[in-house]
DNA sequence: CTGAAAGCGCTAACAG
DNA sequence: CTGTTAGCGCTTTCAG
């Protein structure tokens, strides 16, 4: 392991190209405003030293920091078990990266944890906060907001401005949940089923509540309707799925088509079908939720699913946060098109995907 | 979003309490040397003010910044699509948040993102770095090399000690990638197959190579022996998995056992073998590599495989940089026990999980 | 045990 | 256009 050399400094740099620190840091961030020759001169000592500005010294007089956090949340280790936060990641990564800014990532894991997030966020060390606010219960956003630091959140927060009962000035990035979870159940309906049941996600987490507004919608449009019964928690792991699926059959043996809140879900579902010799989609119908690639392929048969695009959730949070920072400036458009606003959220839309299993 | 408000400093709370800025330091560092009473008061201003140490004016003297740099090249997206990663990752969040240090997330993209990351690095942000190496051509290393900031590679790196090319106090954690190769094909030997083949990974990463030299090892022993028609080179995806398994039955129509590199292979591999009309295990055994919980317990049928602990060796990572940074003071025992040190690698051991495929 | 003073390395007015 | 002059907020000798 090296150990770490002492860098030159700005005043090194000065000395060798025979200018001043002034000079130098006008070249160094820019360089506008110096007759080229000079500036020349100082590139090639920034060059010959190997100078590299001492981020700490500028953060303190600019109060910049080119540094964002991302606040996860992880009480339970499904954030981890599927690919769903990896790509949120990644696309807040790309966009983080193209405005030269950080990532410092914040994983909490109770309320030990909690504290250490806000003493971190309220020591200004970065511009800003990306937070997965996940549970219903959750301090974190309280915390946060305590902390005075501009924040986006992914996932509509609980008693967002929408439902009325949110804060002012709540930003988040969501997608379209209650409409992908209507098209999806339509698209079931359209197929004929009649009796289409829904396995739901942790009711605790908006995404969950949200899929189900969307299914009672599409059910609202039909004869029969919305029966209860059709309605079982699960918890958007495969092993939820089971469970759910399991005491479905056991209530209604009749149900002719599932939605599951996510593909997860649907994994586990597809089992207990399975293992009860009941043939998909012939026998019953299901879908998804994600369109995770690993997962919905790769079931069988292959998973019919409404895809939302993760990576883009994430490079929008992203950029609704540096564009809050610089003040509304250099807005640019998301490569997906314009995408909804409603109040402050941003809701990306989602597609059905049609593959054999309804 | 809320805009950021400015924090009280020392100066201030050394106003309210009625004393230096110097004392308050003390107290707010440990507090030793500072009289109760006056402690007290101090502790008092600063819980009324709200204050909290502006780390940047701090890391400018201190030198330290309580932070740590993980660099996460994935030119390929294989990085993100199977959940090795986020395990990884969780373990160093983990390790470091006892630690009290951040943890700042690099992901490269391409050479444009190196030149990025091997200025924030030089520029003196983090303590160290935490490097997953993955490919032979990988500039990463070097550049960071350069950088010289102290670091600690996930997976071995080529050309390290070990092998003899590699340069001097490079510190690295892996997993027995070789000895847990050679179990699994000793396994599939034990069960009285003669015809084991193996799927490889990506040859140009160091895990791959020294899977393939374990089921050499393995095979070595017996007297039919290495026959290399058998090995076919995938690249630790399934689809990967899918086109060697097609190749190998095309081959060698009378292979018996399959050793797939990882998990992901494997599950490529099940498919085509499914496709072929072979059951598994009757005509052929099949192994794989990880435990990938969400991929080896759900396979049909359930993957015999080699499992490490992936959080584990993240939570090493952070702690051997971390040692190395305090200079091995508190030092401690890793919780797996006391793992290989070879050289300057640190090796944890794996075990061979049976289940129905093997 | 406490306070005064001197910077850490950089940027940002302000003169020239 | 370039240099001079003040700090940013904190820690750390060094006196008292």
């Amino acid at each position: 392991m090296t150990e770490a050399v002492s860098r030159p400094t700005l005043e090194a740099v000065a000395a060798r190209a025979g200018v001043s620190r002034a000079t130098v840091s006008r070249v160094v961030n820019g360089g506008d405003g110096v007759r080229a020759p000079l500036a020349e001169r100082v590139r090639r000592a920034v060059e010959e030293l190997g100078y590299v500005p001492n981020q700490a010294a500028r953060s303190l007089v600019t109060r910049r920091h080119d540094a964002v956090a991302v606040v996860v949340a992880e009480p339970e280790s499904r954030v981890f078990a599927d690919p769903f936060f990896a790509l949120q990641l990644r696309g807040i990564g790309k966009e983080l990266a193209v405005h030269d800014s950080q990532l410092v990532l914040l994983l909490t894991e109770g309320r030990a944890d909690h504290a250490r997030v806000a003493r971190y966020l309220a020591g200004g060390h970065v511009d800003g906060a990306l937070v997965f606010s996940l549970h219903l219960d959750d301090p974190l956003p309280g915390l946060i907001r305590d902390a005075g630091v501009p924040t986006v959140f992914g996932g509509r927060p609980h008693g967002d401005p929408d439902t009325g009962a949110g804060g002012p000035g709540v930003v988040y990035v969501d997608c379209d949940n209650r409409g992908g979870a209507r098209a999806a159940v339509r698209h079931l309906l359209g197929l004929g089923r009649r009796r289409v049941a829904h396995l739901t996600g942790a009711l605790d987490q908006t995404s969950a509540v949200d899929r189900l507004d969307g299914y009672r919608d599409a059910l609202a449009d039909v004869p029969g309707g919305y029966d209860p019964r059709l309605v079982v928690e699960g918890d958007f792991t495969p092993a939820g799925g089971e469970r759910a699926m399991r005491e479905l059959l056991g209530r209604c043996p009749d149900v002719d088509a599932v939605f599951a809140a996510n593909d997860l879900t649907a994994l586990g579902a597809l089992r207990v079908l399975r293992e009860s010799g009941k043939r998909v989609p012939e026998d019953v119908a299901v879908a998804g939720f994600d369109d995770m690639a690993p997962v919905a392929e790769q079931t069988d048969p292959p998973l019919t699913t409404v895809r939302q695009d993760i990576e883009e959730m994430g490079r929008l949070m992203a950029r609704l946060l540096l564009e809050g920072l610089s003040g509304g400036r250099d807005r640019e458009r998301t490569t997906a098109g314009a995408p909804a606003v409603r109040g402050k959220g941003v809701i990306l839309p989602t597609t059905l995907i049609r593959r054999a299993s309804a």
